[in-house]
DNA sequence: ACCGTGATGGTCT
DNA sequence: GACCATCACGGTG
């Protein structure tokens, strides 16, 4: 059974914790990879000055002004692409961006993806001045080659933590995992023939917590975050810092 | 664990 | 030219 469009009609407050449990899933020629959403904040325009929307329509928000369910895709510090899903009737400029998951489908394309720390992988960026070269001394926790599909069970434990933990537990991290690019702007999540679907899945039925919302200076401590409580992929909150100039 | 900082380019003023 | 709906890393504890 589908989302329903009119479902994501409804004022993005509404909207915005009922995507808390559903599925969204990506599929290209490496394969598909499935994330269920634990993190979402709600943005809407006429409203919020947060929003991209506030100030107007322009060529890179305007899925937000358009009908409900398309996706609207960011590219953001030079590096980062960041997703939401269009929220409202069709003209209201608003829209839900979705923060974090748990990967419930293609852990492993996931974790080449972002290059988990023990697959060496070249990484999105080599930002940082950081040497690329895999340092000497041997990191733990290495796993088996990645030969194997979808990895049964359980996600493993490691002895550093829990890097798959983390491959959904952010924005941009999300867009990597799902490989969700500038591309697939304006994509419509409900179509059945789409390469990337909003999906059902196994819903979230308790009460969802809220806080202030990540990373923005306007109107930052709106509480219009929402996120599953107690989920360990719900991405650590940081306060937004202003850059200072040289 | 927390905290500070650099990377990097599109978008808007 | 300023501002980013961020992330990874290194330093400290």
């Amino acid at each position: 059974m589908p989302v329903r469009r009119s479902l994501l009609a409804a004022p993005v407050l509404e909207v915005a914790p009922k995507l808390l449990g559903m599925v969204l899933r990506s599929t290209t020629d490496d394969g598909t990879v499935a994330v269920r959403l634990t993190e979402v904040e709600a943005y809407d325009g006429p409203s919020d000055p947060g929003s991209h929307a506030y100030k107007g329509q322009t060529a890179r928000n305007a899925v937000m002004f358009g009908p409900p369910g398309f996706l609207y895709v960011y590219f953001t510090y030079g590096m980062h692409f960041c997703m939401n899903i269009s929220a409202g009737p069709d003209g209201r400029p608003s829209a839900v961006l979705l923060r974090a998951g748990e990967i419930v489908e293609g852990v492993d394309l996931a974790r080449a993806r972002r290059g988990a720390p023990d697959t060496q992988q070249v990484k999105f960026n080599q930002s940082n001045g950081a040497k690329p070269e895999p340092s000497a001394d041997g990191k733990p926790g290495v796993r088996p080659a990645a030969s194997a599909g979808i990895l049964p069970g359980p996600i493993p434990k490691r002895p550093n933590g829990n890097p798959d933990r983390d491959l959904a537990r952010g924005p941009a991290r999300m867009c990597v995992a799902l490989g969700i690019s500038r591309d697939d702007n304006g994509a419509d999540l409900l179509a059945k023939d789409s390469h990337i679907q909003l999906l059902p899945g196994p819903g979230f039925d308790g009460e969802p917590s809220t806080g202030p919302r990540v990373g923005l200076r306007e109107a930052a401590d709106w509480p219009w975050r929402f996120w599953i409580p107690g989920d360990p992929t719900v991405s650590p909150y940081r306060p937004h810092v202003p850059k200072r100039r040289a």
